[in-house]
DNA sequence: TGCATTCCCTAGTTAATCGATAGGGTTTAA
DNA sequence: TTAAACCCTATCGATTAACTAGGGAATGCA
């Protein structure tokens, strides 16, 4: 299941992606317009701005800012600063693998196979999907 | 993330696939051979008898077996009986679908559309992934 | 019949996580 | 100078996951 920050901070690079002119968006803009808690959202900002997503201005008039061409930022990017793994299962994550406690032998269990099928799909979707094409299909 | 019961659950009726006779499988000789706690298999095999993946067996000898060919057993409803819903947000699911508080139009949502695309892939994997798969993969 | 074996069922418990809140501190434009 | 805005840490309530406990009921076999 998605969480929440998840899908609030994708709701939000997308609404600051919408911008036409350069101007930063603020968090209570985004906050009232998305319906999300302004303290929360304000959290999640600043990880998409730590991870290089976007930059921030301070003081009056500040706000946030997309640091990137939206057609070069990956959903399979975002998704892994603000969800963490892809992967259903961290014996099967590319990014934050673990071994299972219980598996002796991951090339035997079945759920590791079915899993890598699952995870190889769903990369496929993500990586092919940008934030320009989220604005796109939104609009 | 795919919970352990789901795991677990993937496992064991693997297990049972993977026995040549017909003789019922015990709880005890899955719990031992794949590391689950005895109980906690228990309630999971429970799940898998009523939702008729599985028949049992009482008193001694006894055990589970599988009802049906597991050409015919797809992963897509197996999944669905031990974790819930396959998509990653109630409102793009198929069969658990739920209404999000804070969208007040799921057609101008740009997650919601993202996610329907990731569901559909992965509902994709999983129809076409069956019990007789996973067998066949790990033998 | 008696008894061990095995499944059946309900309820409780512990620990982790999520979503949100609180309360400041710092920077900057006007 | 001041108010707007971001920056950062800590905390908290609710929910859920992953077991755990304990007994009941059916079954096969001596």
């Amino acid at each position: 299941m998605l969480s929440k920050r998840t899908k609030y901070g994708l709701k939000a690079i997308t609404f600051i992606a919408r911008q036409e002119d350069e101007q930063p968006v603020q968090i209570a803009t985004i906050s009232k317009s998305e319906n999300i808690s302004h303290k929360f959202l304000e959290s999640i900002l600043l990880s998409l701005r730590k991870a290089g997503f976007l930059g921030s201005k301070k003081g009056k008039g500040g706000g946030y800012y997309l640091l990137k061409d939206p057609k070069e930022v990956k959903m399979s990017d975002v998704i892994r600063i603000l969800e963490g793994p892809i992967a259903m299962l961290p014996c099967v994550s590319l990014n934050f693998y673990e071994k299972c406690d219980d598996c002796p032998d991951e090339t035997k269990c079945s759920v590791h196979s079915l899993m890598i099928e699952v995870r190889d799909s769903t990369l496929e979707v993500l990586r092919n999907k940008t934030l320009a094409d989220l604005v796109k299909d939104t609009q």
